[in-house]
DNA sequence: GCATTATACCTCGTGTTATGATGTATTTCA
DNA sequence: TGAAATACATCATAACACGAGGTATAATGC
């Protein structure tokens, strides 16, 4: 997947991973590797990112004598997923000028 | 729309708003208004990151007594596109991921 | 005649961001 | 005993969108 275009969907993507469970960063990677795969680097960037602006919150859990941290997704983290899917029009419009029959050479 | 994910769009967006017919800066600005707006110094950062990556070409041409810059796109700049529309799948599907029926409140 | 707007181009500095490299520490399995 | 998996973290770097600013001519309004 091309960088650039992944830029707008990683965060989402993140937010996704937690919406229906409260994951922690191994966990998050493997799930979202079928969609878009990423670093370790990358998403706990975003991760403290998402955290920063209030979309999630963190806690520290024991599970098998290691520390992992759990996110847990907040109503602003919600309404971030909700305006992704209001701009997904928008986003198919822009598919739809990007392949558009071409004069030229159609 | 959301800057991130303008990213990975508005590259392709302007390689659209010449391939059926060569077009130059202040229109293509226009062209593109209804679906992506951008301003100046973005589009001529993208047209010179273009013109490297040989994905256009530029002639210069008179029209009412001021100059314009043409931009022709090239087999590279088509190819371009072609990428674009074959990442549409996984874009689907990333779509999807971060759309599906969420447990925890649905 | 004069000011404003539209047309048309360009550069520079800045802030945001993804990522590779690197580091720490424990558990599991060969 | 040593490699791989699990699980976290930081730092430097490069790519990129964009606001602010600059130059110049044509058209429009008053």
């Amino acid at each position: 997947m091309d960088i650039q275009l992944k830029r707008g969907l990683l965060e989402v993507c993140v937010l996704a991973a937690i919406k229906s469970e409260d994951s922690y960063g191994y966990k998050i990677i493997k799930d979202m590797k079928p969609y878009i795969p990423l670093s370790e680097s990358t998403l706990y960037t975003i991760l403290k990112r998402l955290e920063s602006a209030n979309m999630l919150t963190v806690r520290t859990a024991e599970h098998d004598g290691r520390l992992r941290k759990y996110y847990h997704i907040t109503g602003a983290g919600q309404k971030r997923i909700e305006d992704f899917k209001n701009q997904w029009n928008e986003i198919l419009s822009i598919y739809q000028f990007v392949t558009k029959e071409d004069e030229r050479n159609g």
